[in-house]
RNA sequence: UCCCCAGUAGCUCAGUCGGUAGAGCAAGUGGCUGUUAACCACUGGGUCCGCGGUUCGAGUCCGUGCUGGGGAGCCA
């Protein structure tokens, strides 16, 4: 006998005698002198459909399987003699592993996904997070099989920092500092005897070391967990997410523009081609235009146009805004959307921000005002994508940082980079999370994380 | 953090004018020899989110807190 995991037995293309098959029961239905019971092992979205005959001298006790169950099948593969799939497991002997009690919260019908946010350790077992994590997965392999493929090197950068800002957001405290009796010096927290001899947060960011692994191995990747501690009420923010994190050396602004867009054309091509019936899952209870959205998304170019060309198409569109439009103010959510959604409908890379709205480290651009920055927005998350291309220039960093109250001293290996060997690099955070949203068609950032962490809520 | 909405059976919801709690599904029991979220019959199941108030009487009205959702800001 050998074992075999659901999806290969079900792609099977011929009849197959003592497989073994492990799962959980997903439902069961009687009838007369015998029992089709159908288990996931959730390799894939499909079930087993086993026939268990009365013979089976443990059969009063198959008949009260329940929901959530384990078993463990030996039986023969056969082709199926209902209508609703090709095989089917015959079984020989059937080993029930633990009996779920009718206390299993999760039943043969649709949950809300709030409820199911409330058992977010039950959930994968359901048919629809089983396919989006199964999907996250195939999209982390996809993120480094594309990288690796472009002769990219991937950089674990560090999750603990001593940085106080790398340019993005509110920061977690790491210490092993009691709270109560935190040392202070002149009414200020003292972290002199704290672990690292100074304060460390978790990291918001992986760029800046990202940035000294490009100047050494040409082009990198860092892709893992990152923080912010923003007090962020939205269905598209989290705590706790995953970001990639690429980086180019010798590589301009255009340079990075082509590489993000090439890199969201892959990875929405990748799940078209490879994520079949889970896929398929999301396109037919989830979103109805989800194909037709990944299609036009991997196959057209995306448009590309300035800050100020924006800022231009949304004073003259005649939509009245919220928030109003003029050169120096950020792009309003609301902004995002309309160039996206309603006057190009499809993503739009902007470019050349203001100087003034964007962080230190972005390279100033010739007319004195704007900077090297570039965002991608797509059409129902919104902003997938942010980058810029670095300020490589040391005098100019250094006043940049000067202007934004910051330590020259606390960054020296940074500045240190563009005292040895500088030279114009690039790079962009995409928000793992926003992808799969994207891909999925899921509108909740909670919803495409295993266990999410958002204010106030850290169970599981 | 701000604005808006919601919280009733295990789940999804209904509950009229303020008059003492309902359905479907799930569960339990029985039936059925090819079912597909099987089907049919019967049975059990309630801190109406918490606290306070108005009232003869509150699921229903008022205040407050908590939880969840949507939007905004911030951002990926």
């Amino acid at each position: 006998m050998k074992k075999y995991k659901i999806l290969s037995l079900l792609n099977s293309d011929a009849p197959l005698d003592n497989v073994l098959i492990n799962g959980w029961v997903r439902t069961r239905r009687d009838s007369g002198g015998f029992s089709f019971i159908e288990i996931n092992d959730g390799s894939c979205l499909k079930n087993a459909q086993i026939i268990a005959d009365k013979n089976l001298p443990n059969y009063d006790d198959i008949k009260k399987l329940s929901t959530g169950s384990a078993v463990t099948v030996l039986g023969n593969l056969v082709e199926s003699k209902g209508g609703g799939q090709k095989w089917e497991v015959q079984a020989t002997k059937f080993d029930i592993i633990s009996m779920a009690p009718d206390s299993f919260p999760l039943q043969k019908k649709r949950h809300t996904d709030e409820y199911l946010r409330t058992i977010a350790h039950l959930r994968p077992r359901t048919n629809k997070y089983g396919a989006a994590f199964r999907i996250r997965s195939e999209m982390s392999f996809a993120i480094h099989k594309f990288y690796k493929d472009k002769g990219f090197a991937y950089i674990h950068t560090p999750i603990i920092t001593g940085s106080d800002c790398e340019g993005a957001g509110e920061m977690f405290k790491v210490t092993t500092i009691n709270q109560d009796k935190t040392p202070k010096t002149e009414g200020k927290a003292d972290f002199s005897s704290d672990f690292f001899g100074k304060a460390a947060n978790l990291t918001v960011s992986g760029q800046l070391s990202a940035e000294m692994f490009a100047l050494a191995l040409g082009d990198v990747y860092s892709f893992g967990p990152t923080f912010r501690a923003e007090n962020s009420n939205t269905r598209k923010h989290a705590a706790e997410f995953w970001m990639l994190e690429p980086e180019i050396a010798f590589g301009d602004i255009y340079d990075n523009m082509d590489l993000g867009e090439e890199t969201i054309k892959y990875l929405t091509g990748y799940a078209l081609d490879e994520c079949g019936d889970d896929l398929e899952l999301f396109a037919k209870y989830v979103d109805n235009n989800l194909y037709k959205n990944l299609e036009t998304i991997s196959s057209s170019d995306f448009v590309r146009l300035s800050y100020e060309e924006a800022v231009k198409i949304l004073a003259g569109c005649g939509k009245k805004f919220e928030y109003e439009v003029s050169f120096g103010k950020d792009l309003q959510s609301e902004h995002e959307h309309f160039l996206a959604e309603e006057h190009f409908n499809k993503p739009v890379i902007v470019y050349n921000y203001p100087k003034s709205i964007k962080p230190f480290y972005m390279r100033v651009n010739d007319d004195g005002r704007t900077v090297a920055a570039m965002d991608i927005l797509v059409p129902g998350v919104g902003e997938l994508i942010g980058g810029s291309q670095r300020e490589e220039r040391l005098d100019v960093l250094e006043s940049r940082m000067d202007e934004s109250g910051l330590s020259k001293k606390d960054y020296w290996w940074y500045l240190d980079s563009r005292r040895f060997g500088t030279v114009p690099h690039s790079g962009f955070g995409l928000g793992f999370e926003r992808l799969l949203m994207l891909v999925t068609g899921i509108k909740n950032i909670r919803d495409v994380i295993p266990f999410p962490r958002t204010p106030g809520s850290i169970e599981f």
